[in-house]
DNA sequence: AGAAGCTACCAAAGCGCTTTGGATGGCACC
DNA sequence: GGTGCCATCCAAAGCGCTTTGGTAGCTTCT
């Protein structure tokens, strides 16, 4: 069922069809309902590829997953995020369209591919990584877009949403602090990942106001993976004034150190302490009325669904401010941590 | 740069230049060569809005992800699988669009308004449930689909692509009935989920070969959750003829339950035995030169490459019979199993 | 009564491609 | 020299929408 054959089916024409069900106005009530009644009853909607053509809009919103190295792998955060966004598109009747970039094709190609195909209004930029080359080429080309998350040592403005990383691992840091511990180490992702780096800074800000020397032997930086996680923490046990207190970049990591801790026999929370960053994904819930990890929390979901809301608004609205917002972690205080052993 | 303006810019007729992109024969190889140059140059591609409105294709597929309840909630697999598929995609020339289905938008709406809009060419389906009725309906609205995994209880064919759940787990349950195992646990996912229902058949046709009673008291199933896999696993050992091996349907089950098993002092593989599934996840990797967990193991990844071929090959070829292709899992044997303790 | 202003509708152009159905010129063949 | 056949190219229609630029008919106002 096309326009045509359902504005014949009604006595109209194609225009007063389009129009009804496209809220115009200078449609009679009664024509609109009729219309939409039919609509209805022959499961009519239009293509979205003629509306497409159109109407010049792509009614898509792209993202970029990239997956061509050990390095960028899949990242487990990424279904939550996407899920939010997802909403926010159902709800304005945008699609979601997806591209995975491996070592096959390079990053540049496929963002100008989406752009010289027109198949989407904008993007959104995941996993921005240190002076990220994504940002000038897509003002270069431009195609709108967001980032989730920011790009240090870029210049000039662009749209972004980010957790404040570094205040909430400053928080998470001088939580640990205060319960008397000194020795902190901190197991963090990829330092080219700009979230990792800015996570340092803050973990190392709070150090620093305590007059904590930063010691980089208690400093460690890698994919964020349960293995590393384990193998980390128990390279920490082993040393001879092992550090009574852990941060790490992520729940996985999180389930990685809790496994060397208590392989030993020790008991998370009394022996060594813990805080992790948790993401809130949906299968790795950080659950019981007291939680399990203590953590610095911030909805990734959440954050799909303002990334895609905000996106929207500026493909609406091409010439409003760049907008940007900056999440603050929530601490929460669970069972992983107390006060240092003395 | 839109194909009128290209081949005004070349002297000569879209139809030319349109032919010379698209691989046609009636085009000299040194005109061909010379619009390849100039789309090149240009960055030009065509419009992908009015390539399909013109071709009559969507050039696109559908993934829908349901995340409506917390029984369906985004699904750790999901990211793998797709980053395989989009793989295929990419390759040719197709686009993947998801769609997310939550609370707000029930699954019939969805896959009947990605076929009236003529969005996809084809959709694949996740997570089949027993008895799932999104294969009937599809069937109805004749929009061409793969399945991955089956579902239960379904008349009629359709095309589909599955680890053969029910095989992998009996080899596993088998594997440590061999090394002496009798109690023996299973920690599976949700039973309405096919997957689930057929890795315990599997479970159970093991031990009933071998006269040992399947017990409803060893056999657990809920979400897939590393919680899950620690209270199971707590549960069990505290029972006074404790199981002394556990099989697990997810590598996110098997860390719960070793949490468990050492939090105890136990040791894994001389204790307890656990042998998981493992989808070869990016971020989760049963990693080492001998991995943690003995496991039958099937790459998500690779299914969701598998899939998108057969869906893209069914899609160019409507009338070609009906394949279905079961992957054999492997059971690799890691540092997590050992002889039964006496 | 005529002008003006609404309301409610419509015909046709145009979005950027593909594809149908030729047209043109050069060459071999008899 | 005419015929037929390729090899190359092209004009124009059509895909299913939106939107421009109307028209027809009815009120209302002067």
């Amino acid at each position: 069922m096309n326009l045509k054959e359902l504005s014949e089916s009604l006595g109209l024409s194609q225009t007063t069809v389009s129009r009804a069900l496209n809220g115009y106005p200078e449609v009679s009530e009664s024509t609109r309902t009729r219309v939409e009644m039919a609509a209805r009853k022959f499961n009519y909607s239009p293509s979205s590829r003629a509306k497409g053509l159109a109407t010049g809009k792509a009614l898509a919103i792209g993202h970029v997953i990239p997956t061509r190295s050990k390095h960028e792998m899949v990242n487990p955060i990424f279904g939550d995020f996407i899920a939010g966004a997802g909403e926010v598109y159902a709800q304005n009747n945008y699609e979601m369209i997806l591209s995975i970039v491996d070592a096959n094709n390079d990053e540049e190609t496929v963002y100008r591919g989406l752009q010289s195909r027109r198949a989407v209004d904008g993007v959104v930029v995941h996993g921005p990584r240190m002076e990220d080359a994504r940002i000038p080429l897509l003002n270069e080309i431009g195609l709108p877009f967001i980032v989730h998350g920011r790009a240090s040592g870029i210049e000039g403005p662009y749209e972004w949403l980010d957790v404040n990383n570094k205040h909430a691992f400053e928080r998470a840091t001088q939580f640990l602090i205060d319960l008397g511990h000194r020795r902190i180490a901190l197991i963090n992702g990829l330092e080219i990942m700009d979230f990792a780096h800015r996570r340092r800074i803050g973990y190392e800000a709070a150090l620093t106001s305590h007059n904590i020397s930063v010691t980089p032997d208690l400093m460690f930086s890698d994919e964020m993976t349960e293995e590393f996680g384990y193998s980390t923490t128990q390279t920490l046990l082993d040393k001879e004034d092992a550090p009574t207190a852990v941060v790490a970049s992520s729940m996985i990591i999180a389930l990685g150190a809790r496994r060397a801790i208590e392989e030993r026999g020790l008991t998370m929370g009394r022996d060594v302490s813990i805080v992790t960053h948790d993401d809130m994904l949906s299968y790795l819930q950080n659950g019981g009325d007291v939680p399990i990890f203590t953590a610095t929390r911030s909805s990734v979901r959440d954050a799909g669904r303002k990334a895609a809301e905000m996106l929207l608004l500026k493909i609406a609205n091409p010439d409003a401010p760049q907008k940007n917002v900056l999440l603050e972690a929530e601490l929460t205080v669970g069972q992983s941590t107390g006060p240092a052993p003395s």
